[in-house]
DNA sequence: CCCTTCCGTTACCCATTTGTCACGCAAGGG
DNA sequence: CCCTTGCGTGACAAATGGGTAACGGAAGGG
């Protein structure tokens, strides 16, 4: 999941947000300070800063200016956190690039929208991708559909996750601690081997192409090109 | 001339486009709040809406909702002030129905020849959007009518943009986070679960072709052709 | 002001999905 | 040929997701 750099010089609102934050999957960091903020971001890329407005040293625009300017993060997100009686900086605060705005008093549940919003039209911002053939297998993203040999063949979430990554890594061997942390998220502390028993209900399902799935004895599983040889 | 509600809650540059609009001839009203908007609207139906995207209470796409689904109010051209420029939100707007936008910071100059200008364009027979059809349903947008097999069927004003994001977007699964976001508008931060329950009267209204509106478990909603057999 | 409609929320129930375990086979090294 | 280790497999319990009905509040129309 995504990393969020909370930054708001009132504590009890920036562990508020940081429990929650976690609670909803994101891996989170604590600035009190606008210093200790950029400084922060330099150490650590977060994918989103979310940014009070007031702050004792820097304002939050200013942040916002330090951020925008600095090559490493100028593509970072950031959310401003204002009170309502600052709605005239608003304004300058998309005019120096923010990419949102939560508006003081928020619902915890909204800024966790808010968020995941943000983040899935920056990282996706096509809307349809074109569907990952190979050979008998064809899953498309989009429609969230998978075939074989041109029959459609019904993958639970899960499995449909996994074929997704395996495909997309075709030819390379992915062992069970990755599938773990980027099929079914950092924050599992599953058995690996519950991944075996997932593998096989694959398999199965693949049928024919079943051989396609390859497993790659004390590393992990392969999905093989068969055009290749 | 025509009368303009100008709904901003920055009050100083609610003044000024009041101010300039009285100088070009037109006649106003002043709303601070989208509640205050829909009120006054209600009271004497302007011939323009000039509506701020972020207000206090309701956010312009909602307010713009509000109007569209009252049919005193429908057919009132609205022009969204924006200071995003971004795609995303232009494209919202529209898809809630405002007739144009204007990105903030904007000149007043640029305003006044704006609003000309769609009110010139309105004064001309209404471009019509043609219907979407799709196997025996056809949502007609610029009626804002709906069909099942020759029958109209009559949806919510919820129900029609849920029906016509669905349509519009045949085949492609959906999830809540994407419907929420934009059948509903970012500012809501509802239950999940309340997507359900709508499908579910969704379904209801669709009678025989409730087939058309499959779930993909773990992952959200999605309208089949049924041409793609 | 009352009545109706619309909408968000909750609770309950069922089917499916998912994680875990135990067993035994297979692979590979010595 | 035997032993160790890793993996496939089937069974099972628990968790999850979603359909549905019902409720209450809000908004709109008369």
């Amino acid at each position: 999941m995504s990393h969020v750099l909370i930054v708001d010089d009132e504590r009890d609102l920036a562990e508020l947000i940081d429990f929650n934050l976690r609670g909803a999957g994101f891996s989170t960091r604590l600035a009190f300070t606008g210093e200790a903020a950029l400084e922060a971001a330099r150490e650590q890329s977060p994918d989103v800063v979310l940014l009070d407005l007031m702050l004792p040293d820097l304002s939050g625009i200013e942040v916002c200016r330090h951020l925008r300017a600095n090559s490493q993060l100028r593509d970072v997100l950031i959310v401003m956190l204002t009170a309502k009686s600052e709605e005239a900086d608003r304004i300058r605060g998309f005019e120096v690039g923010a990419d949102d705005y939560v508006v003081k008093p928020f619902s915890v549940r909204e800024l966790v929208l808010r968020l995941k919003a943000i983040l899935r039209r920056s990282s996706a911002p096509k809307d349809s991708l074109p569907p990952l053939a190979l050979g008998p297998l064809r899953l498309d993203v989009t429609a969230h559909r998978f075939y074989v040999e041109g029959q459609e063949t019904s993958l639970t979430a899960l499995e449909f996750r996994l074929m997704e990554h395996l495909m997309a890594r075709l030819g390379r061997v992915q062992t069970r601690e990755q599938l773990l942390e980027e099929v079914w998220g950092l924050s599992s502390a599953l058995e690996t081997r519950t991944i075996d028993t997932h593998v096989m209900r694959l398999r199965d399902k693949l049928g024919s192409a079943r051989a396609l799935l390859e497993t790659v004895r004390g590393v992990g599983y392969r999905i093989v090109d068969p055009a290749a040889g």
